[in-house]
DNA sequence: GTCCGTGCAAAGGATTTGCATAATC
DNA sequence: GATTATGCAAATCCTTTGCACGGAC
C-alpha cells in the first residue's frame, strides 16, 4: 500500500506523510494548496505544522507522488501523481479547476519539441477562462 | 509611437514607463523579470526604484501592453505583447525561452473549452525539456 | 496648480530553514 | 540507539503598499 511508496522514496512513514498522502489521495477536487492540505489535518485533529505540510509535499514531489502547479497568482497547488498525465481548465471566478487529456495536443506538443530540438521532460498546458455557472 | 499607446491607457508619458517600454520592446531574449529590467535600467544610468518596475509592469499589463508569465519557480516574468499570441518552449537547464505558435493545437484548445462549457478568455502552454546545448 | 507618478522603506504573503525535541527503524 | 522527522519561530524571497516629494499636463 502506501508505505510502500514511501519507503522506495526513502522516507520513513511517519504518521504526517500518510495522512497527508492520504488527503491528497481522496482530495475532492483533485487540487489542493499546502493551506488546504493543513487545514484538514487539523480538521482531522492533527497536529501538524505548516511548515512540515510543506516539506512533506517537497518529498512527495521530488518522490514523484505528487505534483506541483502554479497557474496565476502565487500559491502552488499540489495534486497526487497517479501516473496519469493531464492538463487543466481552471475558472478565473470560482477558481474550480476541472481536468483533461487531449491525444492531439499530446502529440503536437513532441513534434513542437522535436522541431526544435528541444528533450521535452515536461509540459504544462492550463486553459484559463470561466465555467459555466461563473459566465 | 509609443507615447500613444500610454497615453490611450490614460498613463502619463514619463521617463521611468518609456525607459521600461523601451527595454522589453528591445529585449533579446523576449522575457525578463522585473529585477531584470530593474538591472538595465540602473545599467542605463536611470534612478528608477524596483517598486516601479513592478508597479509600471503592473500597468502595462492591465493597459494590455504587457504579458506575464509564472512558468516554474516563483519569479513572474514579463513581455510585450504584440497581439501574437504565442507559447514558450523553456529549458530547464539554462533557462532558455523559445516561442511558437501551433494552430492545431489552438483549435483543440477551443473545442475542449467548448465541451467544457467554459468561455475560454486564456491559456498558457508551456513545454519545459532541455535545449539543444544543454542535453 | 492639480493630479498622477516615483522613491524609499516598510509591510505582506507564500514558502524555507535552523534548531532542539520526538519519532521511526 | 542512531538517524531522520517534526514543530515552532525566525528568516527569505518576491511583490505590494504607504507616504511625502517631484514631475507631467
Amino acid at each position: 500500500m502506501k508505505n510502500k511508496a514511501l519507503q522506495q522514496a526513502g522516507l520513513k512513514a511517519t504518521l504526517p506523510r500518510l495522512k497527508i498522502l492520504k488527503i491528497l489521495q481522496d482530495a475532492e477536487p483533485h487540487h489542493l494548496n499546502a493551506e488546504e492540505v493543513h487545514s484538514q489535518l487539523i480538521a482531522a485533529g492533527e497536529e501538524v505544522g505548516l511548515a512540515t505540510v510543506y516539506r512533506v509535499l517537497m518529498q512527495f514531489q521530488a518522490a514523484g507522488l505528487v505534483r506541483r502547479y502554479h497557474f496565476e497568482g502565487d500559491r502552488a497547488i499540489f495534486e497526487i501523481d497517479n501516473g496519469q498525465h493531464h492538463d487543466h481548465l481552471v475558472c478565473l471566478q470560482c477558481n474550480a479547476v476541472q481536468e483533461f487529456v487531449d491525444e492531439a495536443i499530446e502529440q503536437r506538443q513532441q513534434i513542437i519539441a522535436q522541431q526544435a530540438n528541444f528533450r521535452m521532460t515536461d509540459h504544462n498546458l492550463t486553459i484559463y477562462g470561466f465555467c459555466q455557472q461563473c459566465s
